[in-house]
DNA sequence: TGTACATCAGTGAACGCGCGTTCACTGATGTAC
DNA sequence: TGTACATCAGTGAACGCGCGTTCACTGATGTAC
């Protein structure tokens, strides 16, 4: 009975200790992050937080882990809401993606890109939430292509060999059955979605063009089109 | 005379300590930077850099001065390469967008993302050299249009009220006379680009398509032909 | 050409700081009988 | 229901580390006359 109870209140430890984690470093940066620090905001004893993380490497993993899921999750919802058609939830997705990176900045630097100075992340661990998000945006595209409503234009039609072989190597590797040319166009579409939110994020674009929600969006409707959404106005 | 010996020696021992620098980066990634590393590298004691540097702040800015311009006149010599089409230079300045930030990727991170723990960037010292290499690009577009190589589509000629407006008022700002639809073009552009290389740098596309060049070659060409490009089979 | 002085290019020791991690410990909570 | 014991959830002190920066100093190099 009461063994529940424990363990219970030792994830919800586990989670304080995260979102102290989080709110450090939305203050100072991911280097930011210090045991000591949460330690401090916690009113804990530094060597508390061992009990819960046997080092502040593994904490630092289980952020990453916690934000590829938010983020997969996030795209999930909308990938799998078949009370719209998929332009519409293509259009959605992209809009979501960048919402998502600016509600969440910290986590975004932290699973796309400035790594924290002693850390390494372990792929294996890492890998599989990771790649969850990309099969998402494939098997929406692939849904869209077979749905007809997206109908890929010769560039992705055909492939140069070397890229039509990468592809068939990762189907094969991960055992799901999306078709090479979804893959692509997912891997496409990703390219510029992210790169568009990492002008943004990093205060890039803003001195060329302030209006950062009319570029998004305009960007991402050239771009659903042409990859061959057969998206109506939105 | 031998003042201006003093001078150079001067010069060129602050031109070392910035290599330094940038071998450690490279070594231990960008927040691995530190003086007494550098100092302990070059055989000095740590107080010698305050000889040259009144703080680390100042150094980290130097370098992303540095970096800057590297990649602006590497683009810059592309662009003014008169003995190319305009859309051969395209293409070119689309590849070695890519090559540079290959081959400098310490550099890359230190003007594009990472930011350094206790380090902002000094925006008054750092925003004009950034301005200049977003310039060269938008630049090329407005010469390729003037040359009738490049034919802007629709999606590009009745640009959203609200863009229009941010480009005008850069135009403004800046002092150029650069029309706002290769400005927009430009940013369309450079965000694909980006996000090509953001995600081959921090090899979040190689478990999706392993071939990276091809990849970034095939997907370069594709967007420099939407964005009305008139390229012959490079 | 020689000498007095000024500037340059450092040195070396010290400051205080925050960090991750370990270790021996202890009171509180739960379990078995 | 009561008691002996085991596990849990920490504490507090200490370790050694590397860091940025300051300060008083000193020999080497250049300058003025």
């Amino acid at each position: 009975m009461d063994v529940k109870r424990r363990e219970k209140q030792r994830q919800a430890a586990a989670e304080e200790i995260k979102a102290t984690a989080r709110q450090l470093m939305q203050q100072n940066g991911t280097a930011g992050l210090s045991l000591r620090a949460i330690s401090r905001e916690l009113g804990l004893s530094s060597a508390a937080l061992y009990y819960y993380y046997p080092s502040v490497a593994d904490l630092i993993t289980a952020l990453s882990v916690d934000a590829f899921n938010s983020l997969t999750d996030t795209l999930a919802g909308i990938v799998h809401d078949e009370t719209r058609s998929y332009a519409d939830r293509g259009w959605r997705l992209a809009l979501a993606y960048r919402q998502w990176a600016l509600e969440h900045p910290i986590d975004f630097q932290l699973i796309y890109g400035n790594p924290i100075p002693g850390y390494e992340q372990p792929t294996a661990i890492v890998y599989p939430p990771a790649r969850r998000g990309f099969v998402q945006l494939a098997g929406l595209i692939a849904g869209a292509i077979t749905a007809g409503e997206l109908i890929p234009t010769a560039d992705y039609t055909s492939l140069p060999s070397q890229i039509e072989r990468s592809l068939v190597q990762l189907t094969q590797h991960e055992g799901h059955n999306l078709p090479p040319v979804a893959l692509y166009i997912a891997a496409a579409l990703w390219s510029k979605m992210h790169g568009l939110v990492m002008l943004e994020l990093f205060n890039l674009i803003q001195p060329v063009i302030a209006d950062t929600d009319a570029f998004y969006q305009h960007e991402t409707l050239i771009t659903l089109r042409q990859i061959g959404l057969q998206l109506t106005i939105p």
